[in-house]
DNA sequence: TTTGAAACTTATTTAGTAGTAAGTAGGTTT
DNA sequence: AAACCTACTTACTACTAAATAAGTTTCAAA
């Protein structure tokens, strides 16, 4: 069984997601998780921290992530499409992604917070341009312009795609997302 | 002058794009005004009030500049430009588009503000559309799909773009969109 | 068996939040 | 002159927020 601090980071996690940072409270997880608002304060003293811990715990999802990947041998298209995929999980469930909730609110969030979502960005920007860039090399995608610019593109894309998910249709999103990797398959 | 009611609403529409809907209070904009608290629920009795309002004035706003450019005969590059020139705008300040903020709220907000945001998002959508498809006809543009789809895209990548921009920087934003730009013209 | 740290609860504080009721100054209408 | 309206202020309610101090339980190691 997870213990309480990971399930307290989860359902921070998933409220963000689902509400973004500021409008959820201590009280919120305290409830769900049937404990008092205190213990919530004794493993994440601020809300900054918790904050910190739920952008800290998605690097290391993007990094295990990543490394799995890898070490299957897993092609640059399928690659893009586990990432894709897990936007796919996000609109169907009605949420948006870390970047997208968190980046909407960041001028309202500490230094500390903020440093972490740019750190979970540039993890994922780096990863996509890589594969941009490899995939390119090996004649599975066709693009113009630099590869970096490109995964730009596409993070652009899936993150303001599953916010216009809740606005308008789950299908908006798949609609957009198809004519993408139509646009970069060869 | 100003009435206080347009002045409200502006600051709220500031606010919403610097800090995002659950971010600023009434009394924020009571003190910026110098007026009490209930002076700012006499004209919009409740935040859900002000909300619409805000939404709807962004409404009127796009309808005006869409009249503008077409009693001008501005050519569908220079009404791109135009929709580029107000994210463009955003960026400097520092602040994201009202789809963007308002939409990653979205789940926190009454039905009435999310039929708004649906309303704001379908306009620039079908204008953007327009642009596009009229644009691919003079062969001003060139792209795959659909125009209402690659429409999608743009906005997606200008509303990202901008969200991105204040976790990154301004320039990732300007790349990005210059490349966008390259890819569309002929 | 004691001890001591980890993981809480209880109870409270401080500081906001949206929202309202009642009153008022100054202008307009009848 | 009386009645009314607009645009507020004053003073408040009811509630929620994050945060903290102090006390309690639990349980494993010495």
């Amino acid at each position: 069984m997870k213990d309480t601090k990971t399930e307290i980071v989860d359902l921070a996690t998933n409220l963000i997601l689902e509400r973004g940072f500021n409008a959820f409270s201590y009280a919120d997880i305290a409830k769900a998780l049937q404990i008092k608002n205190a213990a919530v304060h004794y493993h994440f003293p601020t809300k900054e921290d918790l904050g910190v811990a739920v952008m800290k715990q998605q690097q290391s999802f993007v990094k295990t992530l990543i490394h799995n990947l890898k070490v299957q041998g897993v092609s640059e298209i399928g690659q893009l499409m586990a990432l894709i995929d897990i936007y796919n999980g996000c609109v169907t469930n009605k949420l948006i992604c870390a970047l997208g909730s968190m980046g909407s609110d960041v001028l309202t969030l500490s230094e500390r917070v903020q440093v972490e979502i740019k750190n979970d960005y540039v993890q994922v920007w780096e990863w996509v341009s890589q594969i941009l860039e490899a995939g390119k090399e090996k004649n599975l995608f066709r693009f113009e312009g630099q590869a970096s610019t490109k995964a730009a593109m596409i993070l652009n894309n899936l993150m303001a795609g599953a916010i216009v998910a809740r606005v308008l249709s789950p299908q908006h999103f798949k609609d957009v997302i198809a004519q993408m990797v139509a646009e970069l398959l060869v």
